[in-house]
RNA sequence: GGCCCGAUGGCGGAGUGGUUACGCAGAGGACUGCAAAUCCUUGCACGCCGGUUCGAUUCCGGCUCGGGCCUCCA
């Protein structure tokens, strides 16, 4: 990350003290949130040069709601941050096509084959089709997705259910000393490792109550990490183990896929909040069984050495619920008219850790703001701009870039990012040459693809629109011929016809026309 | 019941022991046949009660309200 201009102090006469600063700036020490220690830590790499992260990805039993891909923006932040800052990024997303049940207290059904009763469809299927309507999500939100040793690498999708035999591998070398067998299956004795429940901070002891326990279980907290399939029964999804036919628990797939493909310990584990209470506590257990350090500090051998959780979306109604029915999907914005990356500002405008209040206008606030923005990218383009001032160029250039540096580096702060791209964006004092490239690098950690983005890409046609582009075209044309005869009456008719039909005439601009949200 | 979090202008949302971002909306101006879009300018806030302090929105305590998790869910 080279963010600031070495001799830019002496060109424009700053004093050494400022030179040095800047360089400090430059040298700028990545602190993120550890949701372990919850303190701000500053990360080290567990390999020189490099970063290996591991994000919990989405159980393909229905369609990624809006509030599920703030997950993945976050995780893509943060990647995009590591690779700004010069490190080999090796980042994993998994895909959940197995175990995760519809109750995270062993009791429930699975989720898969649930879906696939209800749907009359093959349980492998059901996964295929809402894994590539996630990727599809991914895409549009300009996701980077995973990456191996710097380059982007699909095979670091890690699918669950190619890593079984891992899992019964991991299960078996934790067993012996951390699991005992019920008649339901293999299951994972908490009091087994020291600090079970740190990063939750909960309570191993017996609560209200309110969780139906299995028969037999020793600690209220123990977990499944192989289900039998009960007797009679046959499922859809199930293999041989040691422990009889059945499926693996939950937890146990980003243990296995984390040590198999990072390799523990790995810097960074990414998830939602919800995941801190129960399936990471879980995750990093069987962690501390499998490196054989049970009884050790669980912050030091929980698999990873940041644990990162990023905080709901939310609406009036409550928290985003799929179990509710209708729910907010990407596409559903997008048929609304709103672009993709309309919904990706609106994250960004929030710091990662605060809950992001979504609302119709909120998104609508976050389009204005992108759409002023790609403005100034394209006069950047068309070379208009201020007059260049050679006595403060430098000092504004790398003052907003390291202010840029400075508020990524202050655990992904975004929301203060933004302002500092957009404080070079609108300087008028800057020729445009001069600050694009700096522009350039701040738009990669933000992911807006601002550079390739342009108006008209942005005018997207909500899917109930009245009218299509050829009759507003023809509408347009006819106005045009009316105000060249000064005949208002007709052209302002034309321009009320139109606006009825949710589209708005702009004269002075020349995309002509746009569509009222 | 247990654990945890939050309360900032019309909305969203940063941040700070002393001059409090930013975005959207609003207002005024430029432009326009009039508008719209755009550009320029701009008004508006720190839940309540105590405490610490020269000084608190910022630290501490209490209160009120709201939310999350303990069940699906990022």
């Amino acid at each position: 990350m080279c963010s600031t201009l070495a001799v830019a102090g002496v060109r424009s006469g700053l004093s050494p003290a400022h030179t040095r600063s800047k360089r400090m700036a430059a040298m700028t020490d990545l602190k993120l949130f550890n949701s372990l220690t919850r303190k701000l830590e500053t990360f080290v790499p567990v390999h020189q040069g490099e970063a290996r992260v591991y994000t919990c990805g989405p159980t393909v039993y229905n369609y990624p709601h809006i509030g599920n891909m703030r997950a993945y923006v976050f995780a893509d932040v943060l990647g995009r941050t590591l690779s700004w800052k010069g490190y080999t990024l090796t980042h994993v997303i998994n895909i959940t096509d197995v175990g995760h049940l519809t109750d995270d207290a062993d009791e429930g059904e699975d989720k898969m084959e649930k879906m696939a009763a209800e749907r009359a469809q093959s349980i492998w299927d059901i996964a295929k089709h809402y894994t590539q309507a996630y990727w599809a999500d991914v895409k549009a939100l300009n996701i980077r997705g995973p990456m191996k040793a710097g380059q982007p690498d699909a095979s670091n999708w890690s699918v669950a259910t190619d890593y079984i035999d891992a899992m019964i591998d991991f299960a078996k070398s934790i067993a012996p000393d951390h699991c005992y067998e019920l008649d339901s299956g293999l299951y994972f004795d908490v009091s087994t490792v020291e600090d079970y429940g740190k990063l939750a901070r909960a309570v191993t002891e017996e609560g209200e109550g309110r969780i139906d326990t299995v028969e037999g279980k020793r600690n209220a907290a123990d977990f499944a990490i192989w289900r039998k399939t009960p007797p009679g029964e046959m499922r859809q999804m199930e293999w041989d183990s040691p422990w009889g036919r059945g499926a693996p628990g939950w937890h146990l797939e980003c243990s296995v896929m984390g040590e198999k493909l990072l390799g523990f310990p790995f810097d960074i584990h990414t998830g939602g909040i919800d995941h801190r209470e129960i399936h990471h506590p879980n995750e990093i257990a069987q962690n501390q069984a499998f490196c054989g350090c049970g009884g050790l500090d669980v912050a030091t051998h929980s698999g990873a050495k940041i644990w990162m959780h990023n905080n709901f979306l939310v609406e009036r109604s409550g928290k985003m619920s799929k179990s509710a029915g209708e729910f907010l999907r990407l596409q559903l914005l997008i048929d609304k008219g709103y672009h993709p990356l309309a919904y990706r500002m609106m994250c960004l405008q929030a710091h990662y850790r605060s809950e992001l209040e979504f609302s119709w206008e909120g998104l609508g606030a976050a389009l204005t703001r992108l759409k002023r923005m790609v403005m100034g990218i394209e006069r950047l383009k068309n070379g208009l701009g201020a007059e260049w001032s050679p006595t403060t160029l430098d000092w504004i250039l790398s003052s907003n870039e390291e202010g840029f540096e400075g508020a990524i580096c202050d655990d992904l702060n975004t929301p203060r990012a933004l302002t500092e791209f957009e404080d070079l964006l609108f300087n008028k004092k800057i020729k445009a040459d001069e600050k694009v490239d700096a522009l350039r690098r701040m738009d990669f950690v933000l992911g807006l693809d601002l550079f390739d983005l342009s108006r008209a890409d942005l005018r997207i046609r909500p899917k109930d629109a009245a009218i299509t582009e050829a009759e507003i075209e023809d509408a347009l044309e006819r106005r045009k011929a009316a105000r060249a005869e000064k005949d208002f009456a007709t052209s302002d008719a034309l321009r009320d016809e139109l606006a009825a039909k949710g589209v708005e005439v702009m004269d002075g601009d020349p995309l002509g026309w746009e569509w009222k949200l």
